[in-house]
DNA sequence: CATAAAAGTGCTTTAAAAAGCACTTTTATG
DNA sequence: CATAAAAGTGCTTTTTAAAGCACTTTTATG
């Protein structure tokens, strides 16, 4: 799997916003567990789970197009 | 559910490249069912579907804060 | 308007995400 | 180094994502 920078930024997010993962669970609405679970980089969380996870937050999430050296 | 952006973004992406749901389902690894499904904003697809379809597309799935008028 | 390709759907099985509980470990702070 | 808060873990149940199959509908194109 490679989303670490997902986790990064939320995981930086949350601690520059100095809120533990127990307050990020109830504002968020997702459950502790599995908070926990994806800032360890454990498991797979659904877009709905990121997605609730980054309206907490104050951030979004996006897809776009990689930048490449030759394009 | 919200994230019709992503959804939107893939589904551009994959029309603008000429890409049929079965050549990208092929090309990411995604069940062609579970693409589909995604296109229609029917479910909810876990991190490892969404990286999946991104890698295949060249595209990216990144978390970052949302831009607000007051900050 | 035939027809072929692409997209969408109903059904099913299997795998695993989500959740909570009770507990342990780690990390600040005095 | 006590201790309290935060973070992490093992176990379980329930829900649902993922997948494939067979089929229908929609969309180009001649």
């Amino acid at each position: 799997m490679h989303f670490e920078n997902l986790i990064k930024a939320i995981k930086e997010r949350r601690e520059m916003l100095q809120v533990t993962q127990e307050t990020l669970s109830d504002l968020s609405g997702v459950g502790l567990r599995t908070l926990k679970q994806f800032e360890r980089g454990k498991g797979n969380p659904t877009a709905q789970t990121l997605s609730k996870i980054a309206d907490a937050l104050g951030m979004e999430l996006t897809f776009h197009v990689k930048k490449t050296h030759n394009d």
